[in-house]
Order: structure tokens, then sequence, then C-alpha cells
DNA sequence: GCAATAGTGTCTGTCAGACAATATAGG
DNA sequence: CCTATATTGTCTGACAGACACTATTGC
């Protein structure tokens, strides 16, 4: 089809347009005690003042989205490099009440110590527990000494939450991305624990042991768990490449 | 953590900062000779002269990104819904060598009919072939009358294609997308061969038929393809809710 | 030996691939 | 009856869930 003039006009002048804003959004996940957990920030400031926010921000014109995906890592969760894969593109007309911003949803994965070591160099960032019910929808909690505190989600935020549980969820059976949830060493129960808490449900031991040695990921180092007062378990390592 | 001063500034004073443009890429699909196939537009302008493009334009300021893709399938493609879904953002630094676009690709699937509906109201659009090798990379051709001829394509779009035959393979074994490219009533044989078309494999004709006859998805109309010098085949119908 | 968890073995049901057998239309 | 395709039936191997059993550590 011949480009129509409209179209012309929009490519060669696409000043003559409004133009939305475009945004990074990050969910930077983790498995903690048992449950998905995510980095949140409080936005002290209206919209949402007091509700709880997905690191993120703006694009910049001279950079790629999965540059600026991780710049956004470096600046808020103060780590180098971490598995990361975009997510979806967000851009309903009222999701930020103030102007168009159109986001691009990243996920990244980080170890609990990581997790912790971001937790610890930045206090402004919180901790959240994600649950999802039966309909997909995410809820945010804290554990605030008390108990389990409901964190309000700002924007949409909930629902990029959601996305990312679910993405996680497909995936984690038949890619590797839940090595990238664990140190460098770890057991095999300890995989078990990850791969429970992402798809919230209890799977049995030996036939999750026998698939992921048939899987071909993962090596044996010969080490073992110390300090425990029964059967150590081995420690295995991720061997990224199975052919 | 506190907002910064640049986000602060950032987000009240959004103008303050140069914008990429925002676009949206149909990939329209269906299936027709036994080989995944897309419409593609020829450019008639640089960059690119002479390659083919998918179908796309810009997001305007007051529509959401999904009413954008609905908009253009209508604009492009002529017709008022499809089953559609976003597929992935690309946002490489010179994907376009004229300014800074981000373009937001959204496939849809048709049945061949509407398919060919599409290529007869609009003599701009071409019926390429589509074919993907071992390593995920996508070639368009299509049947000039003396056999296949390639089409170089244009921008990104052969990774678009690819990231759209990819989604595909991987989700119509489990969800019933592989329905909206066919017409309302089909045989089980027609759609084992948009599954064989899509995935690029043989498959097992009675395990086919079981497999999907247990999926709950398919009602028998009870009526049969008429026409046929050999014993004709049931036709069915797909049944959305299967609960 | 006891407690607690790691790790193994075996049975069984489900399901897909292979492939043979039967059914039915027009001619 | 013949041809060509539709449709069904059966065997078999792969694999996951269930669950019991054995192994090993500190105490």
């Amino acid at each position: 089809m011949i480009e129509s003039e409209a179209d012309y006009l929009n490519r060669y002048d696409p000043a003559a347009f409004d133009r939305p804003s475009i945004a990074v959004d990050l969910v930077l996940m983790s498995v903690i005690d048992g449950l998905p957990a995510a980095l949140l920030v409080r936005r002290e400031e209206h919209p949402f003042a007091g509700s709880w926010a997905l690191p993120g921000g703006f694009v910049h014109i001279d950079e790629s989205l999965d540059d600026a995906a991780r710049r956004l890592l470096g600046d808020k969760a103060h780590m180098a490099d971490a598995y990361m894969e975009q997510l979806y593109t967000f851009g309903a007309l009222g999701r930020d009440p103030r102007t168009r911003v159109i986001s691009v949803a990243y996920f990244a994965l980080l170890p609990a110590d990581r997790f912790a070591a971001a937790l610890r160099a930045d206090h402004g960032l919180t901790l959240a527990r994600l649950r999802m019910d039966e309909d997909g929808n995410v809820a945010a909690s804290t554990d605030d000494g008390n108990g389990d505190t409901a964190l309000p989600l700002a924007f949409d935020h909930a629902e990029l939450l959601s996305h990312a549980i679910r993405r996680l969820r497909g995936k984690i059976d038949y890619s590797p991305i839940g090595f990238a949830l664990l140190p460098d060493r770890f057991t095999l129960r300890a995989l078990q624990d990850v791969h429970e808490a992402i798809l919230s449900v209890s799977l049995n031991k030996s036939a999750f042991r026998r698939r992921m040695l048939d899987r071909g990921w993962l090596e044996p180092t010969g080490e073992r768990v110390t300090g425990s007062s029964f059967r150590p378990a081995e420690l295995f390592r991720f061997r990224p490449v199975s052919s």
C-alpha cells in the first residue's frame, strides 16, 4: 500500500505530533522465605502518595530500552547485572493521571543474598512479599515486625507484578531461569523451594530431582552443606550449556 | 527511595526531554498453502525503499496501545476485529535511521479466507510466505508465478516476524489460538495442517485427534464436508468455554 | 540409638507416538 | 469393487506422582 499522506508527514516531522513519554519499570524479583518477593519504593508525592511503586524512570533519547533497564538496575538496585527480560508494555490512557506515559516493564531475577544486599545499600527500598490469588490478582505485603501488612500499589503496578509472576510461572519449568534466583552453589532442596514458591504448589521430591537431573543443567560439585545436624545435602552448580 | 530531583522534574515537565516516537507494527498472520504467512507493504521511499515492511503507524496521544493496534488493523487490513495480542517492544537505537522510534509489535491471527479478502481489498498488500531456519531467522518470499521470490525486509522487521512465529509456536499447543487461523467450521485435518505449518513438523494423526478432542474445545457439528470423492470429514466448531 | 533430612527404588496412571484396522464417499 | 481419505483401536515407551525405603550427619 502507498503510504498515506498523514503517515508520510508523521514520519518526517514527528515533532508535529504530541508524543507520549516512555518509561521503563523494573520488577526486581527474588524468592524470600518461601514467597515470591519484589523491591518497591514508597511514593511520597501525589499521585498515589503513600502507595508503593516499582522502581523506574524515563527512557533517554540516546539509549535503547534494554540499556535503560540496565541503567535503572544500577541506579535503583545498585547492581551491575542480573538476569533481565522484557515483560510487557503498558499503554492505557489513564494509567498515569498526570500525563501520557507508556511503560515498558522489565523483570529481573536476583538471588536472595543480592536482594538482601540491595535492601541494605538503599533504605528507600522495601521488601514486598507477593501473593497471587486464583484470578491472577497480586497483593503485596511486608513484614513490619507485627506480622503481615498490606502495601497498596501505585498506578497499574499490581498488573505489572501479575504479568511478572505469570511469566515466571510459565517459564520456570522448561527454562533455566530459576537458577537466577539461587546463589552459585545450591542444594536440590533449595531449587525445589524456589520452584514451589513461584508456582505456589508443593512438588513431589523424587520426581522433581529426577526431572532436574535429567535436564542436564546441574553439575554436582562434590561439596556438601556444612553445619547441619542431619545428613548434609550435596551442592550443585548450574551448567549453562546442555548440548 | 525518595524520588530524585531529576526524576521529579522529568515527571512534571516531560516536555523538557526529547522523547522517542511510539509506533505500533502489526504482524498479520495466517496459514496459506501449508506455510505461515504475513501481510507486508512495499516501501517506495528511503530508507529501505524497495524492501517490504510490516504495516504500522504512530500511536496517537489520545489512544491506548491496544486501540492503536485495532485502529491500524482496520486501516491496513480492512477488518473490524481479529484475535490480537501484544508481542514485544523494539527499542534499539538505530532501528529507524531517520529518528528514534520505539515500536510496539502486535500480532493478529486471521483465517485464510479473511486474509484473502484483505488482499483483494487492498492491492498495496503483499502476501508473504514465512520460513524460519534452525537459528530462528525468518525469510519472507512470495509466489510471483515463476516460483518463490525472496522479499527483503525493512528495518528490524525480520526480527518482529521471528518473535511472532516463536510466540505462536509456544502457544499453539496449549492455548486455543490456533482456531483463530481457521474458519468457523473446519475439519480435524485442517486443524492439524495449521498446527503442522506453524510448528513446521509433521504430527501423528491419531494422537493429534485424541489430544484435540480431549481438550474439550471442539464441538461436532454433525455436518460433513461435501464434494469429496472419498469419505467426507466431519466439520467441527470451536467451543470457547471448556469448564 | 534417635531425630531429621538427603537421596533412591518401585509401582502405577496418563499420555503421546507408531501403526494397523475399519469406515465411507464417489465412481 | 476400487481409490482415497476419515476415523478408530491397540500396543508400547516415556515420564510424572505417590510413597516407601535406605543413607548419613550430629548428638
